[in-house]
DNA sequence: TTTAGCACTCGACCTGCCTGAGTGCTAACC
DNA sequence: GGTTAGCACTCAGGCAGGTCGAGTGCTAAA
């Protein structure tokens, strides 16, 4: 059943007066800020009406009223307004998004703070892959007649490498039999065809430093989970104590300890987040997590490119104000979008040049 | 002026009971668990001259002592314990530490975290390097015709890469050239060396492809520039709130927030600590960071190998468990030191052939 | 349908009171 | 002299009761 348009005004006026003040709303004030020219009396039969349809509560008999997740969800879906962020805020984010680009993990974590300094909610950020990640090249690099690096590029352009130093004297040729067999025999396997089987047959080729295969092909198998099972970055969350219902601190606490264990708060809320595009509010009972349920989440994710994504939210009560956090969420899911998707490098001519 | 020992041993009570409640020491609660036949008469007589000598305080007239931050120092200098870890403590330390190796910067991180899990204090954990880092050597990887992997090598053995993607051609004898050049020209320098002049002398002899000398080398930069400014990790936050000397919002907040601050931390904190070897105890006001004055460090450093030095810390309330948490400390740190003290590499021989 | 008015509810806040833990001091004791 | 028992004193914390005021629902009139 549809409300009215003043019931509707009404329950926008209760939203906005609670989030910014965190008190229950009353009648009286009302009058003023929700711009009816009605009596306080008119607004107590519309609040008393809302309370019915269950999108407002009062706390005890004689207090005001708040929202309910449903009226929440109502306010989320039709009466908020898009808010604009100002010049000085998309000077400051655009600022942020186009230092130095370093290596990705550090972006994203940089993303997750920005967000956070800008919300003034807690943050979180990470990448993940849509798909199966696999290998795309082995090379190994001789230091010394003791120790090599092993670089691994896998198909979403990601390289890692690692430094093994060795008991044993290695040679130029016994590395490069060693790259080619790696490069014929791991090239364009996930993480799970990186089979027992496959590393035997590979090590007898190898012949006297067959032991050398196990080293590089589990490191490349660390390499493949660690993109798979990304992890979150978690930044801000000393702005959990700023709102009032996280004074008690129980509560605060339960809060913190979740956001800071990474295994829950990846495959609860941004692993799901992962595939769906674009932005999403999830309020109070909505989120699966039960550390949640009285809490509300807003995302945004974006395209990295090579079959990555990113995602990027924030945390707060469901009294969150959720057109501002929106609208900066999604333009800092843009502002990413954006830097990953132009080539990583300036135009290649240097503009000094005596 | 030398305390008698009975006072020291009613010092040494009144710290420990307060450690374990957080509630001033009353004199009959300490002729019991002190352990001496007085009545508490006595025990009053000596509070009074510890509260005189600087020792103890009293929150209001009425209630019992507290130690001040000159009692606890005292306490630590002599009449602390030396805790000992339980076999159950050791083994989980042990385990944690033997993970699979990855890199530095997650195994500083996991470090980290154990402690605060092992402590219930948040810590923080980083590594630095003592001394300055040069360029050991630089390897280019041609991918396909438009983008290559740069690695670099510094002397402190840490090697990082990068994936370059050009608007232009590449080939394989021109990016051997640049190899030869950068190897040349900026092999054994710091990052301060790495000066503009080196850059275009090396570009001049880069012939067409001299826009790619700047790209690597910067990103060459940038990894002296991380190694020598590293970061650190913090982590447990949440577990300020456990305390009640942070029932103070605004107190824990502040706290929080000073340990979301990678600069201050690293400069006030953890930065002196790597010079100095060993285990160290900071208490209250022995402080140098503001935010820190009622608050206590405890910091034990250990030897990466290769220059580098990491630093291992936990921060609580003036009430720490001093013996406690130095034993851990101690005993993670050095576990640490073990860790990167063996060869990376296990034994070369596989144990399962047939 | 709106409004004014009124009785009612209930949390927030203040006040004063009481209790008990803990003190310092004094005088007796060994 | 150090030690102890006893006593008067202090003060935070908890509890009970009272007041205040914001906000309500309901009713009756406009």
């Amino acid at each position: 059943m549809e409300l009215t348009d003043r019931k509707k005004k009404v329950l926008r006026a209760v939203v906005e007066s609670y989030i910014a003040t965190a008190e229950p709303v009353g009648s009286k004030a009302l009058m003023e800020t929700a711009g009816l020219n009605v009596s306080s009396a008119t607004i107590r039969n519309e609040l008393a009406d809302l309370t019915e349809e269950g999108y407002l509560e009062q706390p005890h008999t004689s207090a005001g009223r708040i929202p309910t997740p449903k009226g929440y969800r109502l306010y989320v879906n039709e009466l908020m307004e898009e808010q604009r962020l100002s010049l000085e805020e998309t000077r400051q984010i655009n600022e942020a998004l186009h230092l130095k680009m370093q290596e990705l993990d550090k972006v994203i974590n940089e993303a997750g703070r920005m967000v956070s300094a800008l919300t003034n909610y807690p943050a979180f950020a990470l990448a993940g892959n849509a798909r199966r990640v696999t290998i795309r090249r082995f090379d190994l690099i001789l230091v010394d007649s003791s120790s090599f690096i092993a670089v691994v590029m896998t198909d979403s352009n990601v390289v890692k490498n690692k430094l093994f130093r060795l008991p044993a004297e290695l040679s130029e040729p016994q590395l490069q039999l060693l790259t080619t067999l790696l490069n014929t025999a791991f090239v364009g396997k996930t993480l799970d065809q990186l089979t027992p089987e496959l590393m035997r047959v590979a090590e007898h080729a190898a012949g006297s430093s067959y032991g050398l295969i196990s080293l590089v092909v589990s490191f490349a198998m660390e390499v493949l989970d660690g993109l798979e099972h990304s992890s979150v970055y978690t930044s801000g969350t000393s702005h959990i104590l700023d709102h009032p219902e996280y004074q008690d601190l129980d509560k605060a606490q339960k809060l913190m300890t979740y956001l800071s264990e990474e295994k829950a708060l990846t495959e609860s809320l941004a692993l799901p987040a992962l595939n769906d595009d674009g932005a999403k509010i999830l309020i109070g009972p909505e989120n699966v997590a039960e550390e949640l349920k009285d809490t509300s989440v807003v995302l945004a994710s974006y395209d990295i490119g090579d079959g990555m994504k990113g995602v990027i939210g924030v945390v707060g009560p469901t009294r969150m104000d959720y057109a501002k956090v929106a609208a900066k969420l999604s333009y800092v899911a843009d502002g990413l979008a954006k830097l990953f998707g132009q080539t990583e490098l300036p135009p290649a001519k240097p503009d000094k040049e005596e």
